[in-house]
DNA sequence: GATGAATGAGTGTTCATTCAT
DNA sequence: GATGAATGAACACTCATTCAT
């Protein structure tokens, strides 16, 4: 039995596991190159199966983008929902969440790509996908009720909304991924080094604070 | 007379011109579909002249978005530079500046989408131009100048550098049109509208004041 | 069924067939007009498959020219280790070997045309190819073992490598296809008709002959 | 005044030397790289003048290789009218003779290259220049005569013709140059160092006085 | 369900040559 | 005569996708 054959075994009968593996692939390859940049031949070769079973799976290119796109989606809320924030008082709750979000961008890089590229296409996959907008009311939700228990008990003040909230978080968070590449070409790394990503974090934290509060 | 005889002739032997037709089409083009998207024939036909000339002043695809970005970055800053700030108080500077900042990227969305562009490269083309680094220090030396003005008038907290003034007002001005299409289409398109921008912008200039200021 | 269907279906899932069509067709289109001369979409149009395949089993047009001229040495050399000449007088065996060569190489010009372009181009393609190289012992075996047995009877005369017997057969049967054309028009083509080969090569052989023997 | 403008200065009204200052780049760029193989540019870039001129003068590209091939020609055909063989004895003449055209060879390996090149291409170039024709006849007048001079001696024995020495003789020669990288590629270079190329003429040498005496 | 082979439309690029001044 | 700018046809090569087994 050749090494071929070994591996085409162990991926029979678990049509799942080869959607997944797929995925995987067809996300870091895309998060690497683009939409038009990533190439078919190279995720199918990086795939545990063949390039058929991609088209038998996911119909074209698109298909697998967009797919690949609400798996981005899915893993990342799955983490968010683990935050726990009722037990705090809202300020810590609302520091809290900063820091989750800061964090989780950081560490999720590939995500952030795939939510530029999708930019860069108009958001036009994202469009035709019903699964996405469900995802991300939680993120709403979780700073309603942080910003509501606020303003009950007086330390947030008045003409803000959830949504904005979430706006300003995400764009401190987001951008401090997206631009990496350009801002330490021209304006060096320090802020990318630890001490540096650690000083913008306690900074983002800060004015989202400032900003909420009286 | 054919019509390609016109069109060739209006534009004979004026270098410049044909150059800078080149790279504006280039520029919209990039921005429009990114570096591998973009169609070398529609760059070509949407310009005075032809895919020939391009080759001829920009060697190939690389060097014609190298040089398209690079004169995307050199528009803008041109822009910058008419701001006046010294007159001000540095409270009223720094309001200036952010606002001025805000509405600058918010009208120059295909700059934007070329430096988000870029950053899927992983600023692979930025790197080889020493064009750009040079440009980009102005950002930082007017805020170098409102901040320096500010601590010693006592309006200003210290712990605060330039740089991440500047990263924290890019961040917040750049997520605005960078993150256009997702976040409408995951929230909704309120904070587009007029009345959502201008409260944003208001916002945003609201945040990085109370963070600045004691 | 179209005459492309047609075309199509007799080759399709044999492709030893479709990388040989290939191969023949582009020896022979390198042999005619030279590396840079040779056209992909002449060499894709009289083979039986597309130019699409031509990348798809030799990547580029280096990488095809490299596989034809490998192909055309193992040819030729394939038709040297029929040659037997052990149960021949050393004398014989080396009128033999130069008769046969002067043949040789007179019945397969695209095999020498091959030669002189590839050493136009330096040699740089034959140089990445390890097939070569290994073809080529068999020529000097066969002139050393001749040579042994010619000295140790005593017919020819010491000072001669086998190696330098071989450049000498080799120059004498090259030049008289390599440089037909020039040669027939500044001296006529007299030494090119029938009885002119025949004279060239009963002199080829008289001269090693007389080089060789004491 | 710019560099360029005492560029063309010097070159204003003297016609000749900027046809030969193109000839001689020509000459070098076919040789190196073949007719297709050259660029039109290229060869322009290494002339002290321009592209213009190349045209005005030569018409096109296979009338400036055409003109190339002829001076290559008349070049050689110059060194080889100082040979002086008439006051040598027949077999020493012949020596000489040899001896020249091995080294001459040797020392003008562009010129072996162009004529390389024009057998790929058939002759087609040569066979329209009445140029060249004219100019090899003294090489098989010089043979005619030592080997009248040999035959009336006694020295030489009969049924060669001048024209198969001289083929002879040309191809032991032209090989030396013309094959040297696919050869020293296949069998090492032992033949190319100086001690190899040292016999090899030794033997070519022996192997024509061999052949053509008693 | 699995694999290598096959396809055609397109995609970036190059070339010899000519034009305007 | 001299030069940089301009041209269009051709050229090598790539890609997402489908077929045969």
């Amino acid at each position: 039995m050749t090494v071929q054959n070994k591996k085409r075994q162990s991926w029979k009968q678990d049509p799942e596991a080869v959607r997944s593996d797929i995925l995987k692939v067809a996300m870091a390859e895309f998060a690497a190159n683009g939409l038009s940049g990533a190439r078919m031949d190279e995720i199918a070769s990086k795939t545990k199966t063949s390039k058929r079973m991609i088209y038998y799976y996911f119909g074209d290119k698109s298909g697998l983008y967009r797919q690949a796109l609400e798996e981005a989606y899915r893993e990342v809320r799955a983490g968010e929902e683990k935050l726990e924030l009722q037990d705090l008082s809202p300020v810590e709750a609302l520091r809290n969440l900063v820091e989750f979000t800061f964090d989780h961008h950081s560490r999720n890089p590939n995500f952030i790509r795939l939510i530029m590229i999708e930019n860069i296409h108009h958001g036009e996959y994202l469009e035709y996908s019903e699964v996405i907008r469900n995802l991300n009311v939680s993120a709403i939700d979780k700073l309603e009720m942080i910003y509501r228990r606020g303003l009950e008990a007086g330390v947030f003040r008045e003409g803000i909304t959830p949504l904005q909230l979430h706006w300003q978080i995400s764009a401190l968070s987001f951008f401090n991924v997206s631009n990496r590449a350009t801002f330490s070409l021209i304006f060096g790394d320090s802020l990318l080094k630890p001490e540096g990503q650690k000083a913008l974090r306690q900074q983002v934290v800060d004015m989202v604070l400032r900003f909420a509060t009286r």
